[in-house]
DNA sequence: TCCTTGTTCAACCAAACGGTTGACCACAGC
DNA sequence: GCTGTGGTCAACCGTTTGGTTGAACAAGGA
């Protein structure tokens, strides 16, 4: 699977299907059944977000028996955030560097160019 | 477009060409060509991808003549970063109150089961 | 007016996605 | 051993996605 961790992790959530299941593992460990219980597809068809899941670093799994319970690995969600609030903070500052800038020059005519080249 | 906001935005950002022109964007507003010119694909083809981020809601364009400036749309982060928070402090919480069951029962033997059954 | 620049629309294509069904594997219990 | 339960693998199918090309639209400049 060549493509880059954030790109798996936002795609896995992408789902409802599969970020319904990643709340019901919020809640606590579950097996693939007890998983598939609340949606009306096929257990393969659960496997399969399962398996998109665990390739993005969301989830990890356990053997007990047959059963293959499922764990909500919190860790990856790091990722996520730190990258959000890394270009939401520049966009945040941008915003106030601009409020800045308008609020501190009431009557400058535009330094280099000779004409206004912004209306409205 | 019947997908709701939640999954708009996280596979808007699952594209790592869009991640990139959110990253651009962070830094101020551009024209589509500008930020076209760092990757090797179509106008047509960011054009699309553009598309896809103002219906996530992430990006606003306007009108300037020819030109359609692209601003970023910083809200929308935040639906994000509270889904993942919600259930990050839930995993977390769980993660706790365990280490608190563990903590507070050093001898007892299984309540109701009649022999263990974790091994190892 | 015609030309150029900036952008979008439309049609197409290959690959990936979310779903299905059928076969199969792993283990517990009889 | 057989049977039942819990899950996965493989093949298939229709839809979506990310890309292409070619044509068209919008607005400024000669």
């Amino acid at each position: 699977m060549p493509a880059d961790p954030l790109s798996r992790v936002f795609s896995a959530l992408a789902d409802p299907t599969r970020r319904d299941m990643v709340a019901q593992l919020a809640i606590g460990d579950a097996t693939v059944s007890e998983l598939a219980a609340p949606f009306d597809v096929s257990l393969q068809a659960v496997s399969k977000h399962l398996k998109v899941l665990e390739e993005a670093g969301l989830v990890s799994r356990s053997r007990d028996a047959q059963r293959r319970p499922v764990h909500l690995e919190a860790e990856v969600f790091d990722l996520m955030t730190k990258w959000i609030e890394r270009y939401r903070r520049r966009a945040e500052a941008r915003y106030r560097r601009l409020d800045d800038v308008l609020r501190s020059m009431p009557e400058e005519p535009t330094p280099t160019l000779p004409q206004e080249g912004t209306p409205s």
